[in-house]
DNA sequence: CGGTTTTGACCTGCGC
DNA sequence: GCGCAGGTCAAAACCG
């Protein structure tokens, strides 16, 4: 813990954030979500690289690539582990964090009372000039809701997937509108449909010509 | 016609 | 207890 440690000197005064690439309408531009309102108590699971963490490779912590593969990654990652939130630290590495409040899924039961349970939590940014990443998953838009402070509405989805209950949020930030933060609520119980979509012919084919 | 989106109403948690 | 904000429901509209 911290908590014991003296003071620290005033740190140093931040330089500017530099300007966004460019957002092209295919390509996503991850980041870790940053000044994630994080609890006093450090839960840390340890610093990781995200660059390792995402594609293996290092790139100034801002991840460029196929949204899917990279949610594919996220989502193996986070099925390992508990309640996950990501902030960024002084040295550029990010940790990983169990989530203490918020992420309680909400249970209707009789009565119309609501019975909570954890479930795991993602949140990222990406850069783009679209609101949804195709990132292989079906989703079904449930609910939109004006957030105060934004500009811009919090849209709340669902997977189609009949057993499958991961919810998302979306939402674009007001201040940079190029960014979209993503909250994933859950982990999916059934495999990626478009990969499903996309191998399957190449399965039958493969099956195909071993039976020659 | 079936699946998805929209949108106002409703419910719950939380701070005061 | 009250009001506010976030999250969900569900009926209607929309679309391929």
């Amino acid at each position: 813990m911290e908590s014991q440690d003296p003071p620290n000197p005033p740190p140093p005064l931040m330089m500017p954030p530099p300007p966004p690439p460019p957002p092209q309408n295919n390509t996503f531009f991850f980041t870790p979500l940053q000044n994630y309102p994080m609890e006093s108590q450090d839960q840390g699971l340890g610093d990781i690289d995200w660059g390792n963490f995402f594609l293996g490779q290092n790139n100034n912590n801002l991840l460029v690539g196929d949204a899917k593969e990279i949610l594919m990654d996220n989502i193996q990652c986070t099925s390992s582990c508990s309640n996950l939130l990501v902030s960024n630290n002084e040295s550029g590495s990010y940790k990983v964090h169990e989530e203490e409040k918020g992420n309680k899924e909400e249970k209707r039961v009789k009565g119309g009372r609501l019975k909570k349970t954890k479930v795991p939590r993602f949140a990222f940014q990406t850069r783009s000039v679209d609101d949804i990443l195709d990132d292989g998953y079906r989703w079904r838009k449930y609910g939109q809701k004006a957030v105060k402070n934004s500009t811009y509405p919090r849209s709340y989805y669902r997977c189609t997937h009949h057993t499958c209950n991961v919810k998302k949020q979306v939402q674009r930030l007001s201040k940079d509108t190029s960014t979209v933060v993503t909250t994933y609520e859950g982990i999916h119980n059934h495999p990626c449909e478009k990969l499903m979509e996309t191998l399957t012919p190449l399965l039958k084919q493969i099956q195909f010509l071993a039976s020659l």
